[in-house]
DNA sequence: GTCTATATGAAGATAGAC
DNA sequence: GTCTATCTTCATATAGAC
């Protein structure tokens, strides 16, 4: 727990810098690069949306691909927040296992964690650094988060690894709760799965993972 | 088997009138547009490439967007080719996924199918019916040859499906093996992974598909 | 059908006044 | 710092000759 309230000290303290303005050219471009990516998005749009003129973008942020470069990394640090707040919870890790599901596909499938995907892979040639970025902040920190989990379900004998580790444990765990919801998603971005396809699926990979390792 | 055959020839019949010169700015386009995408390709590349002038092109395409379209629906279509050819085999449950495993993930990870991913989940939105195309030639075509190879497993009692179908326990499989590998490659395309890699991978998915259901 | 040359429009970035 | 007006570049698409 502390070192999740160290991680928001850090997103916090990232940018404290930042003046009213530059912030409402941020939240602006956020806005236009999330709906029509770092191409798509013009200079105009962002402009427009902030409501102050194309010098003042260009007062704060160097050009396009330093504005596009802040936008995702805000979004990277701000988007997994919900996870950090699961707890162990003795003899109850299917029901904890559902949770880090549920909530884990609420935030890959919500609209601004699809399109924040669709943009590093689009764009990730360009911006390298932000394909690392993403990676951490997202798959990479769920499978830390569950690694911690099924080592202490492993410690109270509520999981058998059967000589695996608990980081290859929950590798495949979170993998298989993103793919097929997320690459439908991103391939059918006006069909977003309904509650009850995401509890189905939530469930279908919760109980296939304790059937095998329990 | 002959619905494989059907399929090749639907592919070859959809552009059997395509002349020399088109197929030769077809091809180059497939080239500039995998490596660039659609907004980062220009019309001049693919010129220089194919070695023709511009009005070559559009003499053959109408505009950018349909020559776009013709590549990526060309690509869906030669992409999974390679999945046809697996077989159901008695006694060796395990081989056969295996195998499926292998072949799949050895399309995914090519640096066409991931460039071809890339393309399709950057310009979903401007092109709609893309995101059907690949869709169905790459995730739920493999799902579907799954499906059929779990249920002549379950008829050889190889498979228990515990109360599943055979097609929620193929869409699992199919959702486990491609994850983790693609997304990763997907932000780090710079950083493919090893034969290795991917055999140990294969190797955690099948080991615990069959763990949970036997 | 194919080429060269060009029209047209859009978008990133800047100059100079306030 | 902020604005209006403009510069410059570049990409799609077309016109007209062969």
């Amino acid at each position: 727990m502390g070192k999740i309230i160290l991680t928001q000290n850090d997103a916090s303290k990232r940018t404290p810098e930042l003046s009213p303005k530059a912030r409402t050219v941020l939240n602006a471009a956020k806005k236009v690069f999330l709906a029509h990516g770092f191409s798509g998005a013009t200079t105009d749009m962002i402009q427009r949306e902030a409501g102050v003129s194309k010098s003042t973008v260009y007062a704060h942020f160097a050009n396009k691909e330093t504005l596009f470069s802040a936008v995702v990394e805000a979004e990277c640090a701000s988007s997994s927040h919900s996870l950090s707040s699961i707890q162990f919870m003795p003899g109850q890790i299917r029901k904890v296992l559902l949770e880090v599901a549920h909530t884990y596909l609420d935030i890959v499938l919500a609209p601004s964690g699809s399109a924040l995907a669709r943009i590093v892979i689009a764009e990730v040639e360009r911006f390298p650094q932000l394909g690392d970025t993403f990676y951490a902040a997202g798959p990479q920190g769920c499978i830390d988060l569950v690694a911690q989990l099924i080592e202490l379900a492993i410690e109270h004998k509520e999981i058998d690894a059967k000589g695996r580790t608990a980081e290859e444990l929950a590798r495949l765990f979170v993998a298989s709760t993103r793919s097929e919801p997320q690459i439908y998603l991103l391939t059918h971005p006006n069909d977003p799965p309904s509650t009850k396809r995401k509890q189905h699926w939530s469930e279908l990979v919760v109980d296939s993972f304790l059937m095998a390792y329990t």
